[in-house]
DNA sequence: AGCACGCCGACT
DNA sequence: GTCGGCGTGCTC
């Protein structure tokens, strides 16, 4: 007798077993394949993870799987391992993990088979005529002729608009359907265009990482604008010349149709993307011709992580340090630190690029984990910008902008360049107060300030969506005094406008770049190259190259310096160099002005002074001196419930269970906002110095959890290699 | 997480 | 009388 032990999605962390599928035949069932079982009162999608002979619960209680989907596994074994690792390693439940690595199609039981895309053909002696009054028709018949080797119902559709003339050409036997080979033309020759000139850094830089076998990290550390892309181009250049196959991760806004377009423009190989706004039939298709290795670079955000490849030739992450590689609810996993993982199972090197590499990754390159590699120098001969620090605590801001600064972007605008000012609240004002009583309109929700808005006039809640129209009178005084404090973008932009009425002002932040393509739409107009101000939030920090932008203006640099978060001021760092970045490209010198209350701030001054990466050797050793990451490893367990105390008095019943040696734990404390969206949220926090230790303590402790008394009242989460600390 | 069961309040 | 509110408990 057998048994099936599947995983099922649920937040169980258990596997259940089942019978084989009552019309039984012999067959063999491998780890992996998809099955369809009863569970409860619902029927879902499971997958087999072992074949036992032993049953772990009364067989009267044993159901018989409905359906088996798949005959062999849908994705390879060294996959599968690799999400069972993962659930494991984030102590995830088993069946939500393995499901989650595979396309949103297989989850819900789709079959796993190619689509035959299929291409049309004109025959040469239709037995019946055209029809001379079917102008569409004819139209469609004559494009297809003209297309000897067939034309794909997708190409048609672009041409025509409409590809509603196909089915009767195709009732009346004037074209026909033919499968399109999957092989496409795989040229000897993987170039389509030839590379660009290496300078000497990027020059050793591809020669060092391509002279090395098999698994190695690097770490590839470039200033804005060093070409790191171009690095590695070059190095994936080699990797199609093996015949192999390319995986680049990048962060959730940096996949843009330039990112791929970069790729497909160099190689003469078939480069397949996955991106959120794909439908989901789409994604499905690209992960399957990585997964046969007809795709030869696959470009995808944090879950392309699981994508298989037939012939894996190397992973790499660009921007690194980017928050969008950990998932941030559910199934916290982080993507880059999978890459690695994946990286020394599957043989083959991974590069982690960015301009400001974490802490953590540049602790594994002093380390010698990583190899380091530096690019220093800007291509062409751009120089680096002139970075100063401007204390504003005596100045009159208008809009949160002091008055040397406004003379500078006088100045530079009249010089005919572009400024851009960042500022990272969006709204027009973070609180609405009471002139009279200093009341401040509240979230109800959350333990947060309602933030104003002007276009369209309301108040909003940044954490929990709630919006509300703006009161008359302040509900503790019913004055009718309300003023807007503070400035967001909205009130920058109303401020700029004013004090510079012939220049035009772009903002850019998730407010005005809500509509579909409105986001390139802006930008865009920004590379028409004239003279005016680009404003907006963290948005302008990634990837967008401004070629006109000469001053960068951060105005405010203060709000992370004393944060809470350990990881706040490495956050603040990046944003600032990633920011200044910006400035000054090619011709044009660069200058970057940060407004600040703490200019003596040490951090800061290093940042300015020194550079990110000196700023990181203090940061780091400040990390060392109070054992933080990367020199402890951390978990939090995150609990929150609708009745207030109760998810604290979950946590401390948790908390008393004994901890093993070496890994200490802290609080409940309630969490940096306790109370958001209605919900009151408690953390508890476990350090260890030793990672395999932690892990030891998370599996029995995440066990001893489940079955806590209070488990079904609150929701409760673990969050391993916590980001940050909300 | 779902989903059903179950036991109390305001509707045709 | 019953439709439906969400507390509670279970899932091989």
């Amino acid at each position: 007798m057998i048994f099936l032990r599947v995983a099922i999605p649920s937040p169980l962390r258990k596997l259940f077993d089942y019978l084989p599928p009552v019309k039984f035949q012999a067959r063999e069932y491998q780890p992996g394949i998809r099955l369809l079982v009863p569970f409860g009162h619902r029927t879902l999608v499971a997958i087999l993870v072992e074949v036992v002979s032993q049953a772990q619960v009364d067989s009267h209680k044993l159901k018989a799987v409905l359906e088996v989907i798949d005959d062999t596994p849908p994705q390879p074994t060294f996959i599968f391992d690799l999400a069972l690792w993962s659930a494991q390693y984030y102590q995830h439940p088993i069946g939500d993990a393995l499901l989650q690595a595979l396309p949103i199609h297989l989850r819900k039981g789709e079959k796993c088979e190619r689509v035959h895309e299929y291409l049309l053909h004109a025959i040469e002696n239709p037995e019946q005529p055209l029809n001379s009054r079917a102008k569409k028709q004819q139209e469609a018949y004559l494009l297809i002729k003209q297309h000897g080797e067939g034309i794909s119902a997708d190409a048609l559709k672009a041409e025509l608009g409409s590809i509603a003339a196909i089915k009767p050409l195709l009732e009346k036997g004037l074209i026909e359907k033919k499968h399109r080979p999957h092989i496409i033309k795989s040229s000897s020759e993987p170039l389509r265009e030839p590379g660009k000139t290496l300078n000497p850094e990027q020059l050793v830089a591809v020669e060092y990482i391509n002279a090395q076998q098999g698994y190695q990290t690097f770490l590839l550390d470039g200033i804005t604008g060093s070409g790191k892309t171009e690095v590695y181009l070059q190095v994936i250049e080699k990797v199609l010349r093996e015949g192999k196959q390319a995986l680049v991760l990048v962060p959730e806004i940096g996949l843009t149709p330039q990112t791929v377009f970069r790729f497909k423009a160099r190689f003469n190989v078939n480069v397949v993307y996955m991106h959120s706004n794909m439908s989901d039939k789409a994604r499905f298709q690209a992960w399957l011709q990585a997964r046969d290795g007809d795709a030869k670079i696959i470009i995808g955000t944090r879950s392309a992580i699981f994508t298989p490849m037939a012939h894996p030739g190397i992973i790499i992450i660009d921007e690194e340090h980017d928050q969008s590689f950990k998932q941030q609810d559910g199934y916290r996993y982080s993507a880059r630190d999978l890459s690695i993982v994946r990286g020394h199972g599957e043989n083959i090197p991974v590069i982690l690029g960015s301009a400001t590499p974490s802490l953590e990754s540049l602790q594994n390159a002093n380390l010698k984990r990583y190899h380091y590699l530096a690019l220093n120098r800007r291509a062409g001969n751009a120089v680096p910008p002139s970075v100063e620090l401007l204390d504003i605590k005596a100045c009159n801001l208008n809009a949160g902008m002091s008055e040397p600064l406004i003379e500078q972007i006088k100045i530079h605008l009249n010089d005919g360049n572009q400024v851009l000012i960042f500022l990272n609240r969006r709204g027009f004002a973070p609180s609405l107060s009471c002139h009279n009583c200093g009341w401040i309109a509240p979230c109800k929700r959350c333990d947060a300030r309602l933030t104003l808005h002007q276009k369209p006039p309301h108040l909003h809640c940044h954490h929990c969506g709630s919006q509300k129209p703006i009161p008359r009178q302040c509900h503790e005084c019913n004055s009718t005094e309300l003023t807007a404090q503070g400035t967001g973008t909205e009130r920058a932009e109303q401020a700029l406008s004013e004090l510079f009425p012939d220049f035009p002002i772009w903002r850019i932040d998730r407010d005005s770049t809500s509509r579909k393509n409105s986001m390139q739409e802006i930008i865009d107009k920004i590379n028409q190259q004239q003279p005016g101000i680009l404003l907006g939030t963290q948005m302008l920090a990634k990837g967008h190259h401004f070629a006109k932008v000469s001053l960068v203006a951060i105005l405010e640099a203060d709000s992370g310096l004393f944060s809470t978060d350990f990881r706040g001021m490495e956050r603040t760092a990046q944003l600032i160099t990633q920011v200044s970045g910006r400035a000054g490209r090619e011709e044009i010198l660069g200058q970057v002005i940060i407004q600040t209350h703490h200019p003596e701030h040490p951090l800061l001054q290093k940042l300015v002074h020194s550079g990110y990466r000196d700023f990181a050797v203090d940061e780091i050793n400040n990390r060392a001196n109070s054992d933080l990451p990367p020199f402890s490893h951390i978990a939090i367990i995150r609990a929150e419930a609708s009745n207030a105390g109760r998810a604290e008095a979950f946590l401390q019943l948790a908390q008393q269970t004994p901890t093993i040696e070496n890994v200490i734990s802290f609080g409940p404390f309630p969490a940096p906002m306790e109370k958001k969206a209605g919900v009151y949220r408690s953390h508890l926090i476990l350090q260890s110095a030793r990672r395999p230790l932690l892990q030891q303590f998370l599996s029995q402790f995440c066990l001893q959890l489940e079955h806590h008394p209070l488990a079904n009242k609150v929701r409760w989460s673990i969050d391993v290699d916590p980001y940050d600390m909300f």
